[in-house]
DNA sequence: AAATACTTGCAACTTAGTTGCATTTTTATT
DNA sequence: AATAAAAATGCAACTAAGTTGCAAGTATTT
């Protein structure tokens, strides 16, 4: 299993033209195994023992981004929070709910909203991202 | 006409239980006059001759959300974006537009998309704000 | 193995937002 | 209208998030 993340890995990399290098791996690593959007912070602090620089991470995560692999979520909170592209269609990305009580946020991948469209001139729609708020399972 | 504002502000804090305060007057009415969302600092550049410290508007933002009048509108900018609230219903807020060309964001009024629902057990859903990106008018 | 292209870390910096406290203003009370 | 109580304001200092420039290091191509 391990091993075949890092096949996968190696592959994304490649097949995006990005250079194979320890603190993408990292990066995605992590992305991976959280399954929900991270900031810079909870990144660095899941990165285990080999410590980055947060202008690396943060240089890291904008190639990612241009590269189409991992996106920067969209949920309300100060820092930026970013993950993998991997559960988003072209579109779409999947909703966000984030929990009005504790604070916490999820991914809640079984909903999906009709894209919306306007009757306004000129505008052309690429993407639409939905966020909830709420109570979430522990604080209903 | 401008009068009427004046009154409407009055009526809306005393009915929100607020002081009726410069900078609060000051602030909704840029709000009125902007019709989408502003950072404090666009707020601070629109409140003409009289300088409102940065804190005093934070705070009287922070009173303007709590009360119910102002919302931290849901957009993919750095700084914290207000906007009145009188153009959302109670659990949904219109849709906003980023132009991933130019930047300049929009609302989209006439945009409504069925409420989400989950599966996931646990999970009570409020409110439900919609981003959406693509091209503005002025740039497609 | 060398050249090139890209990545990394450091220091210093900017921008956004917050906290504590002393002063001033608004509203309620007499 | 005078006063007391409650709330708003401004200032200084601070924290958190993110950025820039540059020198040194690493990955890939030849």
């Amino acid at each position: 299993m391990k091993q075949n993340i890092d096949k996968l890995i190696r592959e994304m990399l490649k097949n995006a033209g990005l250079y194979y290098t320890e603190n993408r791996v990292s990066i995605l690593k992590v992305l991976f195994e959280s399954g929900k959007p991270l900031s810079e912070k909870k990144i660095a602090a899941k990165s285990g023992e080999r410590h980055f620089d947060k202008v690396t991470i943060y240089r890291t995560l904008e190639s990612l981004v241009k590269a189409g692999l991992v996106h920067k979520a969209f949920i309300n909170k100060r820092a930026w929070h970013f993950e993998l592209a991997h559960r988003c269609t072209e579109k779409q990305c999947h909703a966000h709910f984030t929990c009005t009580n504790c604070g916490s946020t999820h991914c809640l991948m079984d909903i999906s909203l009709p894209m919306a469209t306007t009757r306004q001139k000129g505008f052309i729609i690429n993407r639409q991202q939905v966020h909830l708020e709420g109570l979430c399972p522990a604080c209903s």
